[in-house]
DNA sequence: TAAATTAGTTGACGACGTCAACCAATTGTG
DNA sequence: CACAATTGGTTGACGTCGTCAACTAATTTA
């Protein structure tokens, strides 16, 4: 049986969008940009670095880790320097967490390399498809989050 | 200083391309579309099914392992039953991959699953819309393979 | 023909994240 | 108000994953 286009399509899509994120993955462009930091633990700084009293549970909870792992996760980028904990004041129990100057550094650096990378990819384009092409990843980047968190509320 | 806008658009790319990947990730969707497969052990299995005679090493070179983390992988397809090995006929020190029946299935299975959800992430947009976003994320992908395999030859 | 190279494997081990138990702080209930 | 329940974070034990280095066997090279 001949698969139709339209499952044919599909599939491709879905090989298309793992090959993208196994680029960005520890084998592919992580390695290359973010210098000592997986994936999570770049995540997980960005994250803390745009947001005031960052708790160690949100970064379990954003990123789909356990509480423990969190902590982990916490706790390798504070050995690194890059992300510093106090007690918040309105919780004994809850740490919040702050991006260290050396912090903002590293990511700044791996955003740096990031845009080489991708103005490498984008050389090729001209400016009309290199605008579209971006707005399409962002906007797809966009409407996962969304199936996220509707996936999270089930 | 306040970025400029260009270099905010890189910024906003890089992460949302990380995301994009993280979706995709153990902690998104691989866990909830591809059963008791990693995102490696997953492409490994694709490429594997795609092509006839499929060394180990090639597992390896394809996606960034060395010799023995190949190995690692396809055991673990095979302990799975999703490939099996033989040994070349063409050169006595290469083992041959072929996937099994029942690793098709789990293929199948697990693009089935992908094609669900992208489906439900698509589902708010006009075909036209539709259309043009995926040609783009599978245009961003070859782009990105493109640039790996420059990479390779460097 | 022997040395060099290649394909694949294996033991040891470090990195990563989960589970379960634990402690402390806070919230909820009678 | 006192106590039970819940929440935030940590820690030891441990399984999974992939690298390194050493090794064996097959092939290629000189």
């Amino acid at each position: 049986m001949t698969p139709s286009t339209k499952e044919i399509d599909f599939q491709t899509l879905s090989r298309s969008l793992l090959d993208i994120a196994w680029s960005f993955g520890p084998k592919g462009l992580d390695s290359a940009c973010c210098k000592d930091l997986g994936i999570a633990e770049f995540l997980a700084l960005d994250d803390i670095s745009r947001t005031i009293d960052y708790p160690v549970h949100q970064v379990g909870s954003t990123l789909g880790f356990t509480k423990s792992g969190a902590t982990r996760i916490v706790n390798r980028l504070v050995t690194k320097g890059y992300v510093s904990k106090r007690t918040s004041g309105h919780d004994g129990r809850v740490c919040c967490l702050d991006v260290t100057d050396r912090g903002r550094e590293i990511l700044s650096e791996a955003y740096a390399n990031y845009e080489t990378i991708l103005r490498r990819i984008f050389a090729g384009l001209d400016s009309t498809k290199r605008d579209a092409l971006r707005e399409s990843l962002i906007q797809f980047s966009t409407l996962l989050m969304q199936e996220g968190s509707q996936e999270g509320n089930r």
